[in-house]
RNA sequence: GCCGGGAUAGCCUAGAGGCGAGGCGGCGGACUGCAGAUCCGCUUUACGGGGGUUCAAAUCCCCCUCCCGGCUCCA
């Protein structure tokens, strides 16, 4: 398996720390706001990268980071005359339940700012004790001159920083690169205990102390957005590895943009879609799919035609696991094989081998779609050109599709344990009734029959063998 | 200015030296009371422009045009 490290620019092979255990740490959300769709694309992205590498095998145990208190929370609270505290409570709630809408699996561990204070302490007094920290008016900072080895992973350096004078020149800053480990509370803002005086943290520490507490001072994967990078995780590293003197994390994993008519998707910006908003749209694995329609690296670009794209694919992939359970009760015990069925295995096996070989390739989703809908395609194919279905290979295909819906997230209907049979029974009834009417070509009652269980979700479709149903999910 | 990422058929998305890439949409046909699903065929000499290397270039090298991002809070 290879994955791309933006520390070294380039694919590499992936060998975890320790064998068959991967550490990852996602960076997660400042909770002042709610999720967007650039939000979900990255955190779709790094479940899916979770699930394979849980499908491989491998013990995953995931750290997802919550800020809940800084700059912007209060900012925003100030504006909305709620109380800090109360407001990060609120959208850290909801980014909880977007997630979880979305089907992304939960992190084994959630921790957050607020709760991780004594840490965070003990992490800058070590930095202070190696002498990469200094106390001033306003806070505690960050001595980026004295740890020789920062820029590696954004590959900026200090004086182009300098010169591009961007950097803000804070009140007691030595340095206009240097930044706040530690900052002073302002009258009225939220205030911790420490030995600085009262105040917060500054936003780039809590990442590593919470992250190094849960997984050590080395572990696999650090993740994020693509703005992460500069200037958060540059400073992570800095921080962490002058304090440690080892080497943090082992690859680092970002995930691009989502993009609006050629834009950033941002809070900043405004031109943001929440996923609250788009779920009253879309079902929850038409987002899922519209992400992974797109490698996790590549910007994505959000328009309603795109996504009305993948509406319209994962439509084709449902009816065609339908498709499959429908004729699997009718399939035939496999006394023998003909060409036909010889040709469907040999089409799932080579997806099968496809499949893994696009998710080792650095996760590489688009790349997977293809097998997915050469299975489709030719299972749908034998089902029109074989009388009599062999039982063997629709289990093959319909197992193809249940690897899918364990990496993918999708598909979840089809393979839940189903306990609705009395559901079941009826529209086996409803169908029975319908059948009648039309042979007494009373279409118009068995059209309204048909046209009121869909909007129960249940679709009837005719077909030369009897009435067929199937669940809408879209 | 500095550092990155791009331009692939009507549209969306992969690929990265040699086997007509996958999907969507559109059109035609099969099936059908209608609808839906599915199948078959077509749309298909695809790779921003110009040079070069090579038996062979979307792919490697050089130049150019255009788009986007980071360098400041961000996923």
């Amino acid at each position: 398996m290879r994955v791309y490290n933006t520390m070294t620019k380039q694919k590499e092979e992936f060998k975890p720390l320790r064998e068959d255990e991967v550490r990852m740490y996602i960076c997660g959300p400042t909770v002042y706001d709610y999720t967007h769709l650039g939000h979900a694309r990255t955190y779709i992205a790094f479940d899916v990268i979770r699930r394979y590498l849980e499908h491989k095998g491998y013990s995953v145990l995931m750290v997802m980071n919550f800020t809940d208190i800084d700059d912007k929370i209060i900012r925003r609270a100030n504006e909305t005359g709620e109380d800090p505290k109360e407001l990060a409570e609120k959208f850290l709630k909801y980014f909880l339940e977007d997630m979880k809408a979305l089907k992304v699996k939960s992190a084994d561990i959630y921790p957050r700012v607020t709760e991780h204070i004594q840490d965070i302490i003990e992490f800058v007094e070590k930095l202070e004790e190696k002498g990469y920290a200094y106390g001033s008016s306003d806070g505690v900072y960050f001595e980026v001159r004295k740890y020789e080895k920062y820029g590696k992973l954004s590959k900026v350096n200090l004086e182009d920083l300098r010169k591009g004078a961007r950097v803000e020149p804070g009140e007691g800053k030595k340095n206009p690169e240097d930044f706040a480990l530690w900052k002073k509370a302002k009258p009225g803002e939220p205030k911790w205990e420490s030995p600085w005086g009262e105040g917060r943290p500054g936003w780039h520490i809590e990442c590593s102390t919470m992250s190094t507490k849960y997984l050590g001072e080395s572990f696999d994967i650090h993740g994020g957005g693509n703005d992460l990078i500069f200037p958060h995780h540059e400073n992570e590293i800095a921080q962490t590895e002058a304090c440690t003197g080892k080497e943090w994390v082992k690859y680092w994993l970002h995930t691009g943009f989502v993009m609006v008519s050629g834009e950033k998707m941002s809070k900043s910006l405004g031109n943001f879609v929440t996923i609250r908003e788009l779920l009253q749209r879309y079902s929850p694995e038409v987002i899922r799919f519209f992400v992974l329609q797109k490698h996790y690296r590549s910007p994505l670009d959000y328009t309603e035609e795109g996504i009305q794209h993948a509406k319209n694919n994962l439509e084709r992939l449902y009816n065609t696991i339908e498709n499959i359970r429908i004729a699997m009760e009718k399939a035939e015990i496999p006394f023998k094989w003909e060409k036909e069925e010889f040709k469907l295995y040999e089409t799932i096996r080579d997806a099968k081998k496809k499949l893994y070989e696009a998710m080792d390739d650095d996760f590489n989703t688009a790349e997977a779609m293809k097998p997915i809908f050469e299975v489709a395609n030719a299972v749908n194919a034998y089902l029109t050109r074989v009388e009599k279905p062999k039982e063997s290979v629709l289990r093959k295909a319909l197992e193809f599709f249940r690897i899918i819906s364990e990496i993918f997230g999708i598909f979840e209907e089809y393979f839940k344990e189903t306990k609705e049979t009395k559901e079941e029974e009826l529209i086996d009834l409803l169908i029975e009734v319908r059948s009648a009417l039309r042979k007494q070509k009373n279409f118009e009652l068995a059209d309204k029959i048909r046209a009121q269980l869909r909007e129960l979700g249940i679709q009837l479709e005719d077909t030369p063998q009897g009435t067929i149903w199937k669940r809408i999910n879209v």
